[in-house]
DNA sequence: GTCTATAAAAGGATAGAC
DNA sequence: GTCTATCCTTTTATAGAC
């Protein structure tokens, strides 16, 4: 099953990091082909040019937002509310072991890339829809824990809104505090949802 | 009071533009030389290189968030939460004439540059705190209609998180709606603060 | 599919006259 | 303080042998 990586394989994955760390535009072909010890005819062979490169990398965040991300983060976790709070909590971790300098690679594309092209901003909306769509299922799971009147979509779309916003000033301020406090008040606009509920099983 | 603009503010500003437009990087000197009308011996007569431009770029944005973003977002509001609603629809209306192509300046470089060097850094959170210092006074004017337990500074930040992130959303899927959704939830959010607040007085 | 060599352009920055 | 000319590096991408 697991055969050793293609060249390409190797390239999508050294640019998924540089990317993450340095930036599409501040990452260069070169620093691509040195971290793979590949030259550039390879690197041509797979790929026409850096754009398309930018196109595989968003496309295996895509791909392995559930293997790479939702399943670690929710191993031990069932509870649907627990495994949102589960998942902004790996994002925690990235940034914990990282000193606030690894955040959301997809978030930090999103904003760098000011005019992206078509396909380039499609591919950012689809990992965005990706994520949003497996916090919905979990709050869909847990819809009699919730206000009739909530907008599950509309509520999965603010969790993302705050893990990015999170992300954002913990990343600037190089202070973790930023990031614990946004989702402690999301804890909060759950908790009170939450009581919104209970109030509305007690009247039924 | 007025005099017209030197050298060194026109290129300011239009670093301003571009920085916001197109990004840092993607901002060559020349793009800044050409839409100014200046040589780049004016450029660097002015500024020791790209990265000063920057910082004073980030500092015009720190010196102008009273007079340019807060007072003209305040103009007939008074009540202190509607005003950091205002601030908001701000907002809003710079992503609706800009087809969702400009959204938070600052929010762009801040995760644009991922390892900036210090005095970039600082600059980056001295305006973010800058903005969320007014909306914490805001919050404080209206503490009495909020919960005895609320943490203003972290409401505050709060919200410049819901921003962020509510602008990241929309720039990405070209689509004001994920910015005004939202804002909604944290509507959502102040209405339940303010009836905790409501039953805590009712209690005393 | 991978190698070396190199083209072709764009980028930041400098020199020195005026 | 502004002008022109230019240096030097980096960058993306290509050519053609193996």
């Amino acid at each position: 099953m697991s055969t050793r990586p293609t060249t390409r394989d190797r390239i999508v994955h050294a640019a998924m990091e540089l990317f993450a760390d340095k930036g599409y535009g501040a990452t260069s072909i070169a620093d691509i082909l040195s971290r793979t010890q590949t030259n550039s005819g390879s690197l041509y062979h797979a790929f026409p040019g850096k754009q398309d490169l930018l196109l595989a990398v968003l496309d295996a965040y895509r791909t392995g937002i559930g293997p790479m991300l939702l399943e670690p983060a929710w191993g031990v976790v069932t509870d649907p509310i627990e495994r949102i709070f589960a998942l902004l909590a790996a994002y925690r971790g990235m940034l914990a072991t990282s000193d606030c300098t690894y955040g959301c690679p997809i978030g930090s594309l999103a904003l760098e890339l000011h005019e992206p092209d078509p396909p380039v901003r499609e591919l950012l909306a689809a990992n965005f829809q990706a994520w949003t769509a497996a916090v919905e299922a979990n709050l869909a799971a847990a819809r009699e824990r919730l206000p009739v009147s909530a907008d599950l979509p509309a509520l999965a779309e603010f969790v993302l809104t705050v893990m990015e916003g999170g992300v954002m000033q913990a990343r600037t301020y190089r202070d973790l505090g930023y990031f614990d406090r946004a989702i402690a008040q999301l804890r909060h606009h759950f908790a009170g949802l939450a009581a919104l509920a209970e109030k509305e099983a007690a009247c039924a």
